[in-house]
DNA sequence: ACCTGAACACCGTTCAAGT
DNA sequence: ACCTGAACACCGTTCAAGT
């Protein structure tokens, strides 16, 4: 909610997310002669970055940046508006350059190379599944659709479809690493015959919910080892590509789906 | 990271996500005859819920709780372990029972159906998109996923297939809930000739990002509406049932995707 | 058994200094 | 211009009371 309040130069009128205008902006004059700043943009977003990987998103704060730069907390208020600000610039940070992509003989192959490639930096800083969506609009995330966007050229979409089906495959990438995050994080696996999972089956069982206590019971229904995860989720990258290239340049078909077989 | 410490009753020697002992335990013996409690876990739960509704994840908090129910904030570990405990029981009575899915003719419509009921109860509770992701072991979370499997047993799934499936689907929803509420708190709309959007296309023309660039010059590139977003979701919904019709009983393709088309 | 008061370690943010 | 100190309103959690 908190938003910067200068207005962007160039821009006037606006509003922009916080930290946009500086992700965006020169790398800051280098040769300033004054007396040298103990701080640096650049410093408190590496910081930020590498605790947001050590202790996931609930490490980023200007406390504990400020901390492992030996400073005052609010020092950092010179260099940021807001913790916000913060959040965007490391996010960008994070995200880093679109990895280069293999040649790929079609569009399909490209875009599901590129979800690989997404999906190892966000495996790479886990944290960044837990910001909250936006559409890209920093420097790294547009190089992201941009690379993206090069691969569907090739296939039979206009660019209103490529849009969409790069937004369908950045959530893919996205819901996969949050899951990949949050399930590994869970104990105790639900492992065939575990208690728990005789429990919850049982559970299940009393209260008429006949095919989760099945599941439950022959050992189904079970946390995915990262192994699994990887599974899930390419299952999840064949069915979209599959889906999207059966339902290119067909549009859209408002509020559900016709029956697709 | 923090967990019950009490054993699950009937379950010796195992460790629960906070609160799930108290979410499938019985509703409390209701003619106790000793001085009446001020606070009982319903009314806790239930003004947590409110609470998330009226601002978000973020307002939920046991500060707020108390000050809402007039009563101290320590007094809530009465009845609760943690906040993480708290948040596993909001969470469940916010999903509520699965919606009556209306008779269709197929496992598509039946999933489209599903889907649409759970978005529309996540559209209820903003926040429960904001929840870390997890395999549903509480009641409502168990018994909608029970639903959604009577639907695709209908389909040409096996039992491991529709469990897959069903968390394709689920992801989904929760996908698209997470965008719908991000964009639309989102100011300034990037609209078709909004200054913004002017300043961001020359920002990513300046870096080679050609495609980016003329998708933000002919304002294809903008937030979405509310009326936008449905369609988006349609589109989506419309892509993964085709894919999974197209891939049902084929397997998983290990480490990314063959050429679907 | 249930609640309160006080305390602790943490947040983000603001304001008035200091140099 | 840049940083510190102090303060404020908020967190979750624990412990020692009170009734």
């Amino acid at each position: 909610v908190a938003r910067s309040a200068d207005p962007t130069p160039g821009v006037p009128g606006t509003r922009l997310p916080p930290g946009l205008h500086r992700v965006w902006g020169v790398p800051a004059p280098p040769a300033t002669r004054g007396p040298k700043a103990a701080l640096t943009v650049d410093a408190i977003v590496a910081t930020a970055v590498e605790l947001g990987d050590a202790h996931g998103l609930a490490g980023v704060s200007l406390t504990g940046v400020a901390r492992r730069l030996g400073v005052a907390t609010n020092a950092l208020y010179r260099h940021l508006d807001s913790k916000a600000e913060l959040v965007v610039l490391a996010r960008d940070r994070a995200l880093g350059a679109p990895a280069p992509l293999p040649a790929a003989p079609g569009w399909a192959e490209g875009a599901a190379a590129w979800a690989l490639a997404l999906r190892a930096r966000y495996a790479a800083h886990p944290w960044l599944a837990d910001l909250p969506v936006r559409l890209p609009v920093t420097p790294h995330a547009l190089a992201w659709l941009e690379a993206l966007l090069a691969q569907l050229q090739r296939g039979p979409f206009d660019e209103r479809e490529q849009l969409r089906v790069a937004a369908l495959l950045d959530a893919h990438v996205r819901a996969g690493a949050a899951a990949a995050r949050d399930l590994a994080a869970l104990d105790p696996p639900l492992a065939a015959g575990s208690p728990l999972a005789g429990a919850l089956g049982e559970a299940a069982a009393g209260r008429g919910l006949a095919r989760v206590a099945t599941a439950l019971a022959a050992g189904r229904y079970r946390e995915p080892a990262d192994r699994r995860l990887d599974d899930e989720f390419g299952y999840g990258l064949d069915v979209l590509l599959a889906g999207i290239a059966a339902r290119a340049g067909r549009g859209t078909v408002h509020g559900g789906a016709r029956h697709p077989g």
